[in-house]
DNA sequence: CGTCCTGCGTGACAAATATCACAGGATAGC
DNA sequence: GCTATCCTGTGATATTTGTCACGCAGGACG
């Protein structure tokens, strides 16, 4: 835990000291879940290190990629749950290795009245995400599938610090809840307007 | 304000008392707008009486719809706003005549330090939000047009305790982010099917 | 009464997206 | 090398939704 302490700058001394006894660090591998849909909530997470990405599934099978979260990142469902409602509605992937650090609810909800960073903290996560949210119903409800897929890529090269993506057509697909056909066309388009160069096993964003 | 206590069961005492003292009642007219998108947020607000709701506008002026907030439901983004960040990102509009308590952000702050029933409120508050965006996002990203309204209007029957929308099938679309057109093609169809009844002014709710 | 406005209904058409069918290329395992 | 598997590309076609053009009905108001 001590070495990830840079990730929370603005928690005081004090619940720096709490989170190190009372949380307990998690290593997961990619593709790995650590959050189903329907699964209840007990625990806090905090991301420590890796990427991991949240995403709402339905009855049949469709899901849809909400957003990512990074390194200090808190899972906005899992920081404010209380007794009264605690199924997860969402689903929580590792993209890559990933380290997570899990607390306890009855100690986050301590945390919440003893300590005013803690409160900042939570705030701040739950309004960033619910932004996040936000920007994401207007791509879909006002965007067409082209500008769509050209903002999962620029979302994904940020998350991701890198302008290769290794996905396949068939993924973004599934996280646009569109086909892959559909996608394979598009991306076509966008390498002929030189927006991308597609690689034998990847994509390489070149201007976005 | 002592007549609205009933919509705060679960606030303990001083709570309620500071409500009161520090919380300003506006009375506000059907139609009009409570918080605009791009407005700093200063004050909290939580309904007392009347249906307001809130929704997503683009650059072009396309809106759309998000989610009703009923007598005893506060504003999530104005509940949770820190200094950080204050600008509004959707509009809040007064569906029928409301009113409105009104309390300054800072009192809020000190509030969810100081009494534990704040602090559920608020919680309670977002939970509810986010689940219910999470809900909007689903309809959107899986359903078609003919659901999606079918959802819209047994939304609406809740919100307002009636069979019976006083609407038009241009607000409708509007909402919806459609086009007048398809809403009046697809109510055509739900009429055939017995499920509304167009009536000359608005739309009967029969089996939904 | 005319005329202006707003909302509705509808046919014809266009655009976006989904689906189906099929073929080829790469690769891992035997 | 053979085969199974996974990903891709692409044409043909269906479905859904949006857009355009038009006419009609009713209410407000001079």
């Amino acid at each position: 835990m001590e070495e990830y302490r840079h990730l929370f700058p603005d928690l005081e001394e004090g619940l720096q000291r709490e989170l190190q006894e009372k949380g307990r660090i998690l290593a997961v591998k990619a593709g790995q879940i650590l959050l189903q849909s329907g699964q209840n909530i007990r625990n806090t997470m905090i991301v420590l290190d890796g990427l991991i990405k949240l995403y709402r599934e339905n009855d049949e099978g469709n899901e849809f990629f909400m957003y990512h979260l990074h390194p200090g990142d808190g899972c906005a469902l899992s920081l404010i749950c209380d007794r009264s409602f605690k199924v997860s509605s969402v689903t929580a992937k590792a993209v890559t290795d990933s380290v997570v650090l899990v607390v306890p609810l009855e100690q986050t909800e301590n945390w919440m009245r003893q300590y005013r960073t803690w409160y900042h903290f939570v705030v701040g996560t739950y309004r960033r995400r619910y932004e996040e949210l936000l920007e994401t119903i207007d791509h879909i409800a006002f965007q067409n599938m082209d500008e769509r897929l050209e903002f999962y890529l620029r979302r994904h090269r940020a998350a991701l610090h890198t302008n290769v993506l290794e996905i396949t057509n068939t993924q973004i697909a599934q996280e646009l809840n569109s086909s892959r056909e559909v996608i394979s066309r598009l991306m076509k388009k966008l390498a002929e307007d030189g927006k991308v160069r597609l690689l034998k096993s990847g994509i390489e964003i070149l201007k976005l």
